[in-house]
RNA sequence: UGUCCGAUGGUGUAAUGGUAGCACUGCAGAUUUUGGUUCUGCCGGUCAAGGUUCGAGCCCUUGUCGGACAACCA
């Protein structure tokens, strides 16, 4: 298609409104052309998913606009960091497929520069030293509703301020001693503009300055600087930082002086259905021993995420299917789960395992006669190739593909019933055995040896398919199978209820001696596979030699067992 | 009885004054040696009331509802 010859003008439609607004900058030439973002946590815990679609953003809108994408350390509040959090983050991004510009970043890096600032301000008359008890700050800020009333130590001598915070820095007060403040304005409606602080004193071991500081800066004062020394053009964040939005520019305007300024802009969180985001939450999920670590493939968080089996490209193709906005979403976990089978059909080899195994026996198949059946690894991928399955006199069904009394619509087996096993024959239900509970124990086919599959007689129809394992060359593996960790929808969302009172008693249901065709044997840590009819599981890293276990990451779609319900 | 932000099917997200589209979900059907996949069809939406306009989801006014803000957290 030719280029018309709007080919200069902006092109609006389609797009989220953050890249209407890089568009638009482009299109003015702000910032001479330049698209720079960043992606800034803070390294005080593990990412989640909502985080992920943050990343997605950031590093995206770098790609979409030939653009860079920084990523830094937010990491001002020694009291509440670790290297361990930075290792993770950088681990988690890598993994979802992104690489930031340079080098990671990290805003310790720039105290200097940002102390070098603050006394310029104090020097302007544009900040002071508050030498008040926190609870005084506090009750003088007001409230919303209300102006907050002048700090005593406002207007006293930029000498004094001066001095004061040069003996901040050496060393010569204790914590919550005096503070640095912001001079804007105690009746502005906007709570951040009533003399933010800028520093407090915490006399704390930083992971990365160690002690050479004992005051540190606070987020809105330390934020948007480093978005400016980055040569940030665009600053992506959260909804909740929009009130800060006018303290971010206020800043930047007392010590910018060229046309180059950053831009904030804030997007709606992701909240995802049937799960907990909050650092906090997640956090207490960990401590409290209701999951088994930030890792446990039940947690939201990317760790728990790539150890139940969730790809790369799956949670980059959610991050785009659930686009950006400034409104306030819920996104149905459902979504998550579309976008892993979508991957998964793709890409996971097809392979048989029985997790609640009940015996067959095909009474008029030789004893002692193994036959390898070839199956298709992937019907979705010519290239994957074929295996070999060895079927036997005996084999394992799934127990819950026979029914003593089937409905009409069961297409699976039952007395009298025929189904085709997969890759192999069409056996017909003689009979069975029960024990004296009643729970069946055997059942016993007869097959038709002209209706093998690939063989001249293997057109014949029946209704049902069913997946199988071979008594004599099945291998054992422990399965274990999660469903959603909470009950209710948003079970932070009520007032009168802990959100712990929403778990899900059967989030993790870990079945043994579950039998998996042999092929499996040489499965490692990491492999993703679709256990037929089943569902898509993974090998979990504590698999041992001969020791297998798989995760299920997320079932088969269902809708026989669903209307069933 | 403050300021700021937001409101489009069940859930998300487009439409930038000119036919309300897409995805997920749901329902129905076709195909299928996975009740998977794939394909087809269907159900279903502009918070309300006024105003501007030939024409409003979009602009204006008012209201309603939802969210954010009162850490020496980020």
């Amino acid at each position: 298609m030719p280029e018309s010859e709007n080919e200069k003008s902006r092109k609006l439609s389609g797009l989220n409104f953050i890249e209407a607004i890089i568009e638009e900058d482009l299109y003015n030439n702000k910032n001479q052309g330049r698209v720079h973002l960043r992606f800034p946590p803070e390294p005080n815990g593990y990412l989640h998913i909502g985080h992920a679609k943050s990343i997605c953003l950031n590093f995206g809108l770098a790609k979409t606009y030939n653009g860079l994408c920084n990523l830094r350390f937010d990491d001002t509040n020694p009291e509440k960091e670790d290297v361990e959090y930075v290792d993770s983050i950088m681990e988690d991004i890598r993994w979802l497929g992104f690489e930031w510009y340079d080098k990671a970043y990290y805003a310790s890096d720039y105290f200097e520069q940002l102390y070098q600032w603050a006394e310029k301000l104090i020097t302007a008359g544009k900040a002071y030293v508050d030498e008040q008890p926190q609870e005084m700050i506090s009750e003088q800020r007001g409230v919303p509703t209300r102006p907050g009333t002048e700090s005593p130590f406002r207007n006293r001598p930029v000498e004094e301020s001066l001095d004061l915070f040069r003996r901040m820095r050496a060393g010569e007060f204790t914590n919550g001693a005096m503070v640095l403040r912001a001079k804007i304005d105690m009746a502005s409606p906007n709570m951040h503009m009533r003399d933010p602080i800028m520093y407090r004193i915490l006399h704390h071991h930083h992971h990365r300055t160690g002690d050479n500081w004992c005051i540190y800066p606070m987020y809105d004062w330390a934020h948007g600087q480093s978005d400016f020394i980055e040569g940030i053009t665009h600053s992506v964040c959260t909804l909740e930082f929009e009130i800060h939005r006018p303290l971010y520019d206020w800043f930047l305007d007392q010590l910018a002086e060229g046309s180059y300024r950053p831009r904030q802009i804030e997007f709606a969180r992701l909240n995802l259905s049937y799960t907990v985001m909050s650092k906090r939450k997640l956090l207490e999920l960990v401590n409290e021993g209701h999951v088994n670590g930030w890792d446990d493939p039940r947690m939201p968080t990317i760790s728990g995420l790539r150890r139940r089996g969730y790809t790369p490209l799956s949670i980059r193709n959610f991050a785009d299917r659930i686009g950006v906005a400034k409104r306030d979403n819920v996104i149905d976990v459902g979504l998550l789960e579309f976008s892993v089978r979508e991957h998964l059909n793709q890409v996971a080899p097809r392979v048989f395992a029985v997790l609640d195994p009940l015996k067959v026996i095909i009474t008029n198949y030789p004893e002692g006669k193994v036959e390898e059946m070839e199956l298709q690894n992937n019907p979705e991928d010519p290239d994957a190739g074929s295996r070999k399955v060895a079927f036997s006199r005996e084999i394992y069904i799934e127990r819950d593909d026979f029914l003593e009394e089937p409905p009409k619509k069961f297409f699976r087996l039952g007395p009298g019933r025929e189904v085709r096993l997969k890759g192999a024959y069409i056996v017909k239900c003689e009979g069975f055995e029960k024990d004296e509970n009643g729970r069946i124990t055997e059942i016993y086919c007869t097959y038709d040896p002209s209706t093998k599959s690939g063989g001249s007689g293997a057109g014949r129809k029946v209704k049902g398919t069913l997946h199988w394992v071979s008594v004599a060359h099945a291998i054992e593996a422990e399965v274990r199978l999660y469903d959603r960790l909470f009950l209710d929808e948003d079970p932070a969302g009520h007032e009168d209820k802990d959100f712990k009172s929403f778990i899900n008693p059967d989030s993790l249901k870990i079945l043994q001696h579950c039998k998996l065709e042999q092929s499996l044997e040489t499965a490692t840590a990491g492999g993703q596979f679709q256990l037929q009819r089943l569902g898509y599981f993974c090998v979990d890293k504590d698999s041992r030699e001969k020791q297998l276990v798989f995760n299920r990451t997320v079932p088969l779609r269902d809708p026989w067992s669903k209307k069933n319900r």
